[in-house]
RNA sequence: GGGGUCGUAGUUCAGUUUUGGUUAGAACGCAGGCCUGUCACGCCUGAGGUCGCGAGUUCGAGUCUCGUCGGCCCCGCCA
């Protein structure tokens, strides 16, 4: 397949078919089992393994391979044999041969390795992320290298299909207040002053649609210097789209298009399109988040006003007060661990009910008329059996809690890890603005060149609260995977969401000048989505780490544990660079 | 910024609470030996420990207390 200088053959690829053939295999050493007289090496690549047969009388190779061990690289000279039916290996793609070494030559020598290169095992991920080398020899983790290049290769063939032309932009760029903190990036050429290191190439791509390119892709490293999760990284990359001339209904058909198209072509699942819609008010209301997981039910119901009246304290005082059913019997440990996840949303607390032999228990049922018990019943679709719990409160905090406790209920008796399917769905129609209590004013919910719903325009100024957005998120299995928005392309609507949020002119002007500017001249009607190509790997295979996806990821507190970064830099570099340290605390 | 959890042979863990107490165990790996069909090969023998780091309590600390570093998970944050 892949024929070198040194091979002739990967260790993957040789069959039955090429029995009695002359090859020269190159690869580590997995393993080596030796018998005596008859010694079995398994020989790695990237492409498989192949069993490489020592046999007896052949004292000369014995003595040769006698110190090699795990993982020394090793190139065979042999002959292709069948293997007898019975001794057959189902479990490797070479299983059907072996090969019988004729010259054994030792290419380069190994210690032995900090842990064992084997898939089963578990290892600290510490040390696995030290030795990122070594670990990427592992099937699991090589799988998920190997599929990220088939997805790349995918979009860009579906892309570049379609039209779009990929055009990078600048990672060193200039500070933009707003969002994500960035990193910063001193020169000596500019003493004093700071690059920031894109978040994302958002100013860039707009502009390019006011240069004429109407169909813009880019695969993009955004960095963002905020908190870590499993799920986030300080660096990752986005499928960076924009076009021109278009509705939300263009981005859904080309995103939907592109998802369709990457299932298929790296893990051959055929993708059902259009995907569902629910709008962000529908989200929060059924599911208790903005990004809601499909795979399983328990939806929330909003018992508001069944019971408003009801002579409890909580619920009558409460704006709202919804629930859902597990429709599980939960112990009194399991009902407290949920309890837990509320306090954490900060929720004073939960309140369940319980339905067996045929009646409702729990401390608040007291409260409860027949009658509501039986709209109870009826609306939560309550069997015996079942577990549900309630809360009380404002409706987002609420709604948040009690969605935090339903992907508890989801992980623990419906998502399955053996059997994957992907519930992909558009969020659409979040508010544009939101309201920050602790400063007392509105705030863009994405970033001030969104366009409102053309029916909502009207009440910017009059009603900021009640102006949706054509914002919309692509959500699969929980996860956010993309979002993206129609812009606000003329000055018009720009400077009437600047009052609203309380930028000035001037101040608009200094941040975001040169896009302000390039908008003078003749910007497009535009708009565009950015997927998230770990966070789409990740959930494609099935993953629960983002840095399963990543070759050589940061850790949680962002360094790299293997090259061990970031660093201390010499004093003669910083005076260079006019910067000097301050001494933290105690140090 | 906050909360949780983990840190003991090369690796994965037990031992830590009930009880602070002599030589800190196991499996895998590693080293030496034996073995003609294994593919998680098998059998025999052996080496291998700063119990993350630092202070404290104590006659005595892997075990208790405080601090600190690091991994992982979550809240805030991530337009």
């Amino acid at each position: 397949m892949y024929e070198t200088k040194l091979r002739t053959h990967t260790c993957g690829e040789l069959n039955g078919k090429n029995d009695g053939l002359n090859v020269i295999l190159a690869g580590w050493v997995k393993k080596k089992r030796d018998h005596g007289e008859i010694v079995f090496i398994d020989l790695r690549d990237r492409y498989g393994v192949t069993q490489v047969i020592i046999e007896e009388g052949r004292g000369d190779l014995k003595e040769q391979v006698k110190n090699v061990r795990g993982e020394f690289v090793v190139r065979v000279f042999g002959i292709v044999r069948k293997r007898p039916s019975n001794m057959v290996n189902k479990d490797i793609k070479t299983g059907e041969i072996e090969v019988v070494a004729n010259k054994i030559e030792i290419l380069n020598e190994s210690e032995v390795p900090p842990f064992e290169i084997k898939d089963e095992l578990s290892v600290q991920e510490e040390l696995r992320l030290k030795y990122r080398y070594l670990d990427l020899r592992r099937d699991t983790l090589k799988e998920t290298i190997i599929a990220r290049h088939k997805t790349i290769q995918s979009m860009r063939t579906f892309l570049s299909e379609k039209g779009f032309l990929e055009i990078e932009t600048p990672v060193l760029t200039r500070n933009t207040p707003e969002g994500a903190r960035d990193y910063l990036v001193p020169s000596r050429n500019h003493i004093g002053k700071f690059y920031s290191m894109a978040q994302s190439p958002q100013l860039y791509k707009q502009l390019l649609m006011v240069a004429g390119f109407d169909r813009y892709y880019q695969f993009a490293r955004c960095f963002r210097d905020e908190d870590m999760r499993s799920d986030r990284q300080p660096e990752f990359t986005q499928i960076d789209i924009e076009m021109s001339f278009v509705d939300e209904e263009d981005v859904f058909k080309i995103t939907e298009g592109l998802m369709k198209k990457v299932f298929h072509d790296v893990i051959s699942y055929d993708l059902e399109t259009p995907f569902l819609r629910l709008t962000y008010k529908e989200a929060m209301e059924k599911y208790g988040s903005d990004k809601p997981d499909l795979r399983f039910g328990c939806q929330i119901n909003d018992i508001t006003d069944m019971v408003k009246n009801c002579g409890f304290g909580v619920f009558e005082n409460s704006d709202f007060t919804f629930a859902y059913n597990t429709k599980q019997l939960l112990s009194r440990k399991q009902i407290d661990e949920y309890n837990d996840i509320a306090k954490k949303y900060g929720l004073p607390g939960l309140f369940y009910l319980k339905y067996t032999d045929e009646e409702l228990k729990g401390s608040i049922v007291k409260y409860l008329s027949e009658d509501v018990k039986h709209k109870l019943i009826e609306k939560l679709d309550i069997k015996n059996g079942d577990t549900l719990f309630l809360a009380s409160g404002k409706w987002k905090r609420t709604l948040e809690a009690l969605g935090a406790c339903r992907r508890k209920t989801g992980n623990d008796f419906y998502i399955k890890d053996n059997e994957i399917k992907y519930k992909f769905l558009w969020v659409t129609e979040f508010p544009l603005f939101e309201w920050n209590e602790d400063e007392e004013k509105w705030e863009p919910c994405h970033h001030i060149f969104t366009m409102p719903r053309d029916e909502d325009i009207e009440y910017i100024e009059s009603d900021p609260g009640r102006v949706h957005g054509k914002l919309y998120d692509l959500v699969c299995n929980g996860v956010e995977i993309s979002s993206g928005s129609i812009r606000a392309f003329k000055k018009e609507i720009q400077e009437r969401i600047m009052n609203v949020i309380g930028l000035s002119n001037e101040e608009a002007e200094k941040r975001f000048g040169f896009l302000i500017e390039g908008f003078k001249y003749g910007a497009p009607p535009h708009g565009g989505i950015a997927p998230g190509l770990d966070r789409l790997i990740m959930i494609m295979l099935n993953r629960d780490n983002i840095r399963d996806v990543i070759a050589f990821p940061k850790s949680l507190k962002a360094s790299g544990i293997m090259e061990d970064s970031p660093s201390e830099v010499d004093e003669k570099r910083l005076t260079e660079l006019g910067l000097k340290l301050i001494k933290k605390k105690g140090s």
